[in-house]
RNA sequence: GUGAUUGUAGCUCAGUUGGUUAGAGCGCUGGUUUGUGGCACCAGAGGUCGCCGGUUCGAGCCCGGUCUUUCACCCCA
């Protein structure tokens, strides 16, 4: 016999998980449809075309491909074999999994763009696969819920999803959390003043391990990718500095990047950010003008995000920012947008390290029939029926069996109501309904325990 | 992709320098209770020791490979 498995670094998700899954997806679904988005969904395979040269060479790597179908090999000639895996790949394979759903957005917003009419506010929840080494809080199949408004450059934009994550985290329970903000061009701006333009890329990728490595071997890393001293005599002030708040930042960043043309235009487009999140009555806590925060995508032009919780150790929790060429690669040049994305499977993780499922489990159902043989059975199927009448979710015990374990059935279920039938119950039309958790019993008349029952499931 | 690490009952884990029929707790099933779950007591079921191969008279234990888990790097949600 053949011993079940999964593919490495994907899972199943039980009920309790998916209760506590939809919980999350419902709020954030909420949140997107409140502030406008409308809903995407795109094919889990997408031409390979589409998705290769998009996310670097490191990202090709970590894309899924689709072998063809029928006979694969039909294509191929023994040659193909000497010349290596790259050359046979698009012998062999022209679809892949998508590995994230801005490509799939981009690719849908060029097609259809003659439809659209923009700004075009889009959501989309949907999985995406990456061919990674799985870890905690990291998987092959995940899903990412992604926020995204093309054909504006508006910094509205920017600070209404601000206001998204705030609205999300509060509902879901989460409040020591911080997001952070900063600006490509603040970046631009640094690397400029600091004596190294043009470098920012490698600026990025070391600077954001700031808080994982510490400035001392950042200082390092700089070093060996090429910064000089001065350069990084001249970064190491601003790394170092503590900024109480945002103000402070602010005016420290005007004067650090006075020489700098894109450093001055992103301060000025933050503070325009600022100002738009204070206009929507949205206050500062728990956002963090960081100039350290330097995500490393390529594509990112204006502002950027990142959400992590404190005092939880996995990455980030959510992140994004603008893109002023995003469906340039497909033809369609000069199209500005922001967009972000929840990571749902890492903010689970979270709440369950910080407890905070429990209170927001929802029963499977909320009343279960318990009875004494097919007679009763047969009566309970007329309540059950008028249950469910009235919205309240019910079922019956589907066998006969002993009182007992139809008890038990009931309690490890977590159903927190068991209405009992007996020939008593019947003759009378006095039905027994108990409380699970409190042990209580009572007898009412059905209507009685219809009106109850309706009522609690608000 | 690089370097480590993990795997024994449904779950969490014991298992002596390699030596008979591999154990515990929890869970599960049944009973004590044919109109009442949780608690208690009693009984029972359940294991190709991840998989394949090797060394050995003999392997859960040693060796190789493979899969899986976790971790660091890379990168990322």
């Amino acid at each position: 016999m053949l011993k079940p498995s999964l593919p490495k670094g994907t899972r199943d998700f039980g009920p309790v998980e998916m209760g506590r899954r939809n919980f999350i997806l419902e709020t954030i679904k909420d949140t997107f449809r409140l502030y406008g988005f409308q809903a995407l969904e795109t094919p889990a395979m997408e031409n390979l075309s589409t998705l290769t040269g998009k996310y670097g060479e490191e990202g090709d790597q970590l894309l899924f491909k689709i072998l063809n179908s029928g006979d694969f090999l039909k294509k191929t000639h023994t040659v193909d074999f000497e010349e290596g895996a790259q050359a046979m790949l698009t012998k062999i394979a022209e679809k892949g999994l998508r590995y994230d759903l801005t490509v799939p957005f981009a690719r849908y917003v060029v097609m259809n763009r003659n439809e659209l009419s923009f700004p075009f506010k889009r959501y989309q929840i949907q999985p995406v696969w990456r061919a990674d080494r799985p870890q905690r809080g990291r998987y092959r199949e995940f899903y990412q819920c992604d926020a995204d408004v093309v054909g504006t450059d508006s910094l509205l934009c920017e600070a209404e999803i601000v206001q998204m994550i705030k609205r999300v985290f509060q509902a879901l329970g989460i409040s020591d959390y911080t997001i952070k903000i900063n600006n490509r061009k603040i970046l631009t701006g640094i690397a400029e003043t600091i004596g190294a333009a043009g470098k920012e890329q490698e600026l990025c990728v070391a600077i954001d391990k700031l808080d994982k490595i510490g400035w001392e071997k950042v200082g390092e890393e700089l070093k060996q990718r090429g910064f000089t001293d001065s350069s990084i005599q001249d970064l190491s002030p601003l790394v170092k500095k503590e900024f109480k708040d945002a103000r402070e930042t602010f005016g420290y960043l005007e004067e650090f990047l006075r020489g700098s043309v894109a450093g001055t235009n992103g301060v000025e487009e933050l503070r325009l950010v600022f100002d738009f999140l204070s206009a929507l009555g949205g206050s500062y806590e728990n956002v963090q003008l960081d100039p350290n925060l330097a995500r490393g995508l390529t594509y990112y032009t204006g502002a950027i995000f990142e959400v992590k919780v404190n005092n939880v150790a996995i990455g980030a929790v959510s992140g994004g920012g603008r893109y002023d060429n995003l469906t340039g690669v497909f033809g369609l040049p000069d199209v500005s947008g922001v967009g972000f994305s929840f990571g749902v499977d890492r903010i689970y993780d979270v709440m369950e390290e910080l407890g905070l499922f429990g209170q927001t489990d929802q029963p499977p159902v909320q009343v279960m029939i318990a009875h004494f043989g097919l007679e009763e059975q047969k009566f309970g199927l007329g309540v059950v029926q008028q249950l469910r009448d009235r919205g309240v979710s019910a079922e019956i015990y589907p066998e006969s069996a002993k009182i007992k374990k139809q008890f038990n059935y009931a309690d490890k279920k977590g159903v927190p109501y068991v209405i009992v039938v007996g020939s008593e119950e019947m003759k009378t039309g006095i039905l027994s309904l108990k409380s699970l958790a409190s042990g209580e019993q009572e007898k009412m008349k059905i209507e009685e325990i219809l009106s109850i029952l309706a009522l609690g499931k608000k």
